[in-house]
DNA sequence: ACGCAAATGTACCGATCTGTACAATTTCTT
DNA sequence: AAGAAATTGTACAGATCGGTACATTTGCGT
């Protein structure tokens, strides 16, 4: 419940909501109700919060993922979530794309970013690994990698297009892919959608 | 080779490899080597530049993906083009990544840019959609839907990992769902390799 | 209630941003 | 070569940027 926390917290919604350079320092003061000596007594720089948001971003969205996938036992079943999660994730009021990926956009030159979207994205493609392994599915490392690449490209779909028409194309052939009886995605539940999925 | 031409060229460079907002109007001023009055004679705000270079570089990909598959008549050697064409693009030394991705991704508020953006990610769907067609295979339109959805995942994948590791996983998973025998694409010959693709 | 650390608001710095004004100069047309 | 059109460099406006300085006030542990 400190400082730190209202900072990250705030910068996070904002960066997500409208990027990275168009949030200015003089914003996340205001609307994070801290002084700037405060905020620069947390982070040397811009650059350090940025950071600091993206690790906070990363953790936030692990476990989310985990608890979702907690309800579910059988190994099909849990994977098949790994999608609602996403699907429910684009409905949700505050889905503006992946922070990472629109970090990596923003700052391709910024190699400490890279660095923390990388250890997100692996660690994605390891647990879709870790899934696909316990289905008993052939080369999984490799299932695995592709799934990833399809799962970002869903995501940036899901932000240029405001609409959802690729999810269910995309999902029918992961299906095919991987040998499973296709069966369609859950529409998730505008009623008991939150705002934030996580 | 008008003035307009210059700023026009001079800006998609330098968007596209440092970003919108991170690049200004005078550094274009410079590196153009015009004028501000005429660079504001040409496009009333900087809004505009970026919105006509954003529809120049739909042009720009249109046609250099139009003049690399007119070298192949097969219809899967066509299709095969479209990802060998990618790929080239991702191992060129100005890729930067997907400038309508970035866009959407800086500026997920403006309509104009992801009007644009939607008609350049339209136009390749319907270009996978009818090479599908042409190799006779089912749910063209639900296949191109998803390829798609695919090659903007390469994109991302391939500016946030400095590697081009996935791409030969997605191929396969491709190949699979189309139920094409796997070849894998051509690696780009660095020699010949020009350092921008279009 | 006291003392110390934490946090505050405000003002400021130099740099940069988009966009404008204008008189001087170059370029093109005829 | 003369006149019209296009372009130039420079200066400036007004706003915003990231970051700093400092005296004041708040809040908490003992």
């Amino acid at each position: 419940m400190g400082k730190r926390d209202d900072i990250l917290d705030t910068a996070m919604t904002l960066f997500n909501r409208h990027g990275y350079q168009a949030v200015g320092v003089d914003l996340i003061r205001d609307e994070a109700q801290v002084s700037k000596m405060t905020l620069y007594k947390y982070f040397a720089t811009k650059e350090a919060l940025v950071e600091a948001v993206l690790r906070l971003r990363h953790e936030r969205f692990k476990q989310s993922l985990e608890l979702w996938l907690a309800e579910y036992a059988d190994p099909v079943e849990r994977f098949k979530a790994v999608f609602n999660w996403h699907l429910r994730w684009f409905s949700s009021r505050q889905f503006y794309g992946c922070m990472f990926i629109k970090a990596a956009g923003e700052f391709h030159q910024v190699e400490d970013y890279l660095v923390v979207a990388r250890l997100h994205k692996d660690w994605v493609r390891e647990l879709l690994c870790r899934l696909l392994a316990d289905m008993g599915v052939e080369e999984a490392a490799t299932k695995a990698s592709y799934l990833l690449v399809l799962l970002d490209g869903m995501i940036v779909n899901a932000g240029i297009f405001s609409s959802l028409s690729h999810v269910d194309p995309a999902w029918r052939c992961v299906c095919d892919c991987l040998g499973m009886e296709y069966a369609a995605l859950d529409a998730p539940d505008r009623a008991t959608l939150p705002d934030s999925v996580f």
